[in-house]
RNA sequence: GUGAUUGUAGCUCAGUUGGUUAGAGCGCCUGGUUGUGGUCCAGGAGGCCGCGGGUUCGAGUCCCGUCUUUCACCCCA
C-alpha cells in the first residue's frame, strides 16, 4: 500500500467488496421498511451555502463552529459539505411549500466532519435519517422511534438501547437554561474547566458531562422536566406511553441532552456496548427549524453506518453472509470454444446468470483453479470434441459429478 | 484543535547493540506427461522497508519534518 499516490484522505475510505455487501444489506433493507412506513427517498447535494448549516444547526455548536469543511468557490460564495442531513432536507422541504410542512422523507448518504479520526468516527461518513414535518406530535415522535427500532430489527442488531428525554419547547428551555444557571452558581468552581465553559454557552451540556465530579453535582440538581410546564411534561409521557403499547423498549435518561441547538421536545439516542468510546450509534429527536419568517416543526433521525456495522458485527453479523453465491464458470479448451464461450457467456448472463470466463486460452488446470477460487458452483466445459457434438459437459463443483448435455438445454434450463 | 500510537511483499507479521544480495507464513503463478478444482509435492514471480531531509564509511534500524493508521479528549452518528 505504501505510497501517497494511491493514498485516499485521512479519515476517508474507499468501500468495496466484501464489505460492501454488508453495506448493501444495511440500504436495501432500510428502503423497503421506508416504502412501508410511506417514506420516500430524498437525495440532496452533499454541497450547500454555508448559511443553511448555520442558521439550522446553530451558529455556537461544535459541528458548525469548527467541525465543518467550509470554503469559498470562486465566485466567493461560502459554501459547506453537510455535516449531517437535517439542514439540507429542511432546506428543501421548505421550499416545497404547503407540501413540504407535511412530509415524510428519508436520506442514505455521505456526511462530512473535519475531525480528528478515531473509533466509529470518520471524516467521510454515512448517515440514513428520516424526516417528518408537522406539528408537534407525541404519536409522531413514537412512530418515529418505532420506525427506528424496526429497522435495528430488520438489520438483525440486537443488545442496543434507546434512552429518551426531553428538552421542552423553546419557552421551557428558556426557563430551564435559568434554573440551572441559577443552582450552578455556587458549585461553579468545582465544574470542570468544560463546564465552566458550558454554563455560559449552552449549560444544558452540563448535565451530560462524563467528568465525575461534574455528574456527581448534576446528580443534585432537578430534572431537566421539572421545570417544564405541565404540556411539555404530558408530552414525554405520551410518546413513552405509546411506545410502550407498542411494544418498544425505551429507557428515560434524565441526563439526555443533545447537541444540536433545534430540538425541543422529545430527544433520543441509541447506544451498544460493542461500540467504544462513541458509543451512539443513532440520534434523534423533534425540532423546530427557522427558516426565513417560517419555522419548520418536524421530527427526525440519523443513524451512523459506520458505527451500525461496527455493533453489527459483534452481533455476529458480517459481510461474508451476504456476498453473492459463486454462480456459473465456463471453461474453453483452445481457442475455437474460447469463441463460442463468449457467446454462451452472453446468453447465460441475459438469463441472470452470474456467470464468468477466462479471457485467454489456458490450461484446462489453471481455468479449474480459477472457478474453484471464485467459488464456482457449477463449471461448462467445452473443447474440441463438445463443439462438433453440439454438447457441453456441466461438472457440479461441490460434488464432483459431471455429465454431457445437449447445449440447447443447458441455455434453456438455465 | 490537544495528547498518544502506527507504517517492511497482495494479506498477517519477523528483522537482534546501525554492517554484505531484507525474511517467514498465507495468497499468487507454473509444473507433477493426453482435457478436471479444493489436499499434497517441487519450482517461481513479487519489496522507492510510507514520503522527504539529516547523522554516519555504512540506515529498514538513529534524529527532524511530513503524510497515514489506530486510540483518547472536545464534540457528534
Amino acid at each position: 500500500m505504501a505510497s501517497t499516490e494511491f493514498q485516499s484522505l485521512q479519515g476517508m475510505s474507499d468501500l468495496y467488496a466484501p464489505e460492501i455487501y454488508l453495506w448493501r444489506m444495511i440500504e436495501e433493507r432500510a428502503r423497503t421498511l421506508f416504502n412501508s412506513y410511506g417514506y420516500e427517498e430524498l437525495r440532496t447535494p452533499s454541497l450547500e451555502k454555508l448559511s443553511v448549516f448555520k442558521r439550522s444547526i446553530g451558529d455556537t455548536t461544535d459541528v458548525v463552529q469548527k467541525e465543518m469543511y467550509a470554503f469559498k468557490d470562486r465566485g466567493g460564495r461560502e459554501l459547506a459539505l453537510r455535516p449531517e442531513g437535517t439542514a439540507g432536507t429542511i432546506r428543501h422541504l421548505a421550499g416545497r411549500g404547503e407540501e413540504g410542512l407535511n412530509a415524510r422523507v428519508f436520506y442514505m448518504a455521505p456526511m462530512f466532519r473535519c475531525e480528528r479520526p478515531q473509533a466509529g468516527r470518520k471524516r467521510q461518513f454515512h448517515q440514513v435519517g428520516v424526516e417528518a414535518t408537522g406539528e408537534p406530535n407525541p404519536l409522531a415522535d413514537a412512530e418515529c422511534i418505532a420506525l427506528q427500532q424496526n429497522l435495528l430489527e430488520v438489520w438483525g442488531l440486537t443488545d442496543s438501547t434507546i434512552k429518551i428525554n426531553s428538552r421542552g419547547t423553546k419557552e421551557d428551555q428558556k426557563l430551564i437554561a435559568e434554573n440551572l444557571q441559577r443552582l450552578l452558581e455556587p458549585s461553579r468552581s468545582s465544574l470542570c474547566e468544560d463546564c465552566q465553559r458550558r454554563m455560559d454557552e449552552n449549560v444544558l451540556r452540563v448535565i451530560d458531562c462524563k467528568n465525575p465530579k461534574c455528574k456527581e453535582i448534576a446528580a443534585t440538581l432537578p430534572e431537566m422536566r421539572s421545570f417544564m410546564t405541565k404540556e411539555s411534561q404530558d408530552y414525554l409521557n405520551t410518546v413513552i406511553e405509546t411506545l410502550s403499547k407498542m411494544g418498544v423498549v425505551v429507557e428515560y435518561d434524565r441526563s439526555l441532552v443533545r447537541g444540536l441547538d433545534y430540538y425541543v421536545h422529545t430527544v433520543w439516542e441509541i447506544t451498544h456496548g460493542a461500540l467504544g468510546a462513541q458509543n451512539a450509534i443513532a440520534g434523534g429527536g423533534r425540532y423546530e427549524i427557522a427558516l426565513g419568517k417560517k419555522g419548520i416543526p418536524g421530527v427526525g433521525f440519523a443513524m451512523g453506518i459506520e458505527r451500525v456495522i461496527t455493533a453489527l458485527e459483534a452481533c455476529g453479523i458480517t459481510a461474508d453472509q451476504f456476498v453473492p453465491e459463486g454462480g456459473t464458470w465456463l471453461i474453453s479448451l483452445g481457442e475455437a470454444a474460447l469463441a463460442e464461450n463468449m457467446k454462451l457467456a452472453r446468453e447465460l448472463r441475459n438469463k441472470g446468470v452470474r456467470c464468468g470466463m477466462e479471457l485467454a486460452a489456458k490450461s484446462m488446470k489453471a481455468q479449474m483453479r480459477k472457478a474453484n477460487r471464485e467459488g464456482a458452483e457449477k463449471v461448462i466445459i467445452r473443447g474440441e470434441d463438445e463443439l462438433t457434438k453440439g454438447t457441453v459437459i456441466v461438472k457440479n463443483m461441490e460434488e464432483g459429478s459431471q455429465e454431457e448435455m445437449n447445449l440447447e438445454d443447458i441455455v434453456r434450463n438455465s
